[in-house]
Parts: C-alpha cells; structure tokens; sequence
DNA sequence: CATTTGACGCCAA
DNA sequence: TTTGGCGCCAAAT
C-alpha cells in the first residue's frame, strides 16, 4: 500500500457538498506531514472516481485543480459547498 | 544517491 | 491583508 493509493482511498470517501483540506486529507491517510505531496499526487490524478476537487486548502481558498480551477468552482457550486 | 519540483501550511513582519 | 521564508513529503529527474 503507497500513500498515493492511500490519499485516493480517503478522498473517495469524501460526501458531495463537503470538502477536507490537503492537510486533513494526509492525516486521514496516516502521514500528518505530508499535506503538500498530497497536493503533487491529486495534481496528477485523473481518475474521475476521485472526487479530487473536494480537497481544498486550509485556509478556505480553493487551491489548484488540473482542469482549471473555475472548473473546480463550478462543480463546487453545483455540490452546494459553495454559493 | 542528490536535486528539483509542486493543487500546501504556518508564522513572523 | 499580503509577503517572504522555511519545513514537509512523494515523485520525477
């Protein structure tokens, strides 16, 4: 078991409408440390089974998105986590 | 093995 | 609030 597979595993059980950021989501996937590379794996991740726009920064900005961020928003909008 | 590269986080100024 | 700097870590080079 890598961390990548791991990190996919915790964001996949992410519910619509709600969001972890990239912090919470290298806890949850057992290395509180590792909230940056968390960052690098979802960045290359185009798997559409991960719902990797519910990862947001821990500080309320969105962060990055492959697609483009607006497209981050967009599916964050029509989630209801956002107005 | 040593470096570099990021969808990050935190703090001091 | 914004910026700069540093720490962190997996992957790629």
């Amino acid at each position: 078991m890598t961390f990548s597979l791991r990190v996919y595993g915790v964001v996949k059980r992410i519910p619509q409408g709600k969001t972890l950021s990239y912090k919470e989501v290298a806890r949850r996937a057992g290395s509180p440390r590792a909230h940056r590379a968390v960052g690098s794996i979802l960045s290359k991740n185009f798997n559409n089974t991960v719902p990797c726009h519910r990862v947001i920064r821990s500080d309320g900005r969105l962060g990055g998105y492959n697609r483009g961020v607006s497209k981050k928003k967009y599916i964050l909008k029509k989630e209801g986590f956002l107005k």
